[in-house]
DNA sequence: CACCAGGCAAGTA
DNA sequence: TACTTGCATGGT
């Protein structure tokens, strides 16, 4: 029951969640380096514990990378206690500013200076940052045109039977980087509206009924109904 | 009460 | 390589 996941179906979906949702104006962040640290706080995470996080340390002045570099783990690790894992997203973040000012005299120009994939290897190197978390701070800080896969982008895909599960992540980002334009502004509205249709019709426990996209469901399950528009 | 949220790394076989 | 587990808060 898995058609195939052309150019012209993606762009169609693209279209028709900008439609329905409009723009999502990500990533939610003040400056480049608050979207690096919403990124680290947000992994597994609700959004809504992260802002509380940030609230906390730009009250404290410690939405910066020196002033994390020096700052106590524990002292670090109390301000950002909303967003859950506390001390190990204490180490992370920690773990990336180290990096920033070791290899790039923590400049973020200096470091999205460096070549996409090159960078993203380096991004990966660094202990609490994975694939999404490394790609996010590719997109959304850096501007560079690589595609976000996360855990709204897999359920939305094989909800709509455009991938199957146990995909890789490599796989689904190469789903789409293969068939649209390398643009980072499409790449960065296109994630942002599957997390946003994600969250409303797509959630874990499935109320396909009435999402609002016309794309059957795969294998017998409920065919989706299209919303008044 | 149970389940979920814009993951990741370390351990095991 | 392919699982499993720990990490933790706040909302529904």
């Amino acid at each position: 029951m898995q058609r195939p996941a052309t150019r012209r179906r993606l762009m169609a979906l693209y279209r028709r969640l900008l439609r329905h949702f409009g723009p999502q104006l990500w990533w939610p962040a003040r400056s480049r380096f608050e979207m690096i640290v919403g990124a680290i706080l947000t992994q597994n995470t609700a959004w809504t514990n992260v802002k509380r996080a940030i609230a906390r340390m730009r009250a404290e002045r410690l939405l910066t990378p020196d002033r994390i570099d020096a700052a106590p783990h524990g002292t670090l690790a109390r301000l950002i206690r909303s967003s859950g894992y506390y001390n190990m997203k204490a180490g992370r973040l920690k773990q990336f500013t180290g990096f920033l000012s070791t290899r790039y005299g923590g400049s973020l120009t200096r470091m999205f200076q460096t070549e996409l994939p090159r960078l993203r290897e380096e991004l990966l190197g660094i202990s609490g940052i994975g694939e999404e978390t490394a790609d996010s701070i590719l997109l959304y800080a850096g501007n560079r045109p690589i595609f976000v896969v996360d855990a709204y982008t897999r359920r939305v895909l094989e909800r709509h039977g455009l991938i199957r599960a146990g995909t890789s992540y490599r796989e689904i980002q190469w789903l789409f980087m293969d068939r649209l334009p390398a643009d980072a502004a499409l790449f960065n509205e296109y994630h942002a509206l599957l997390v946003a249709l994600g969250k409303v019709y797509c959630q874990k426990t499935p109320r396909c009924d009435v999402c609002p996209l016309r794309y059957d469901l795969p294998d017998g399950r409920v065919p989706t109904q299209l919303r008044a528009r």
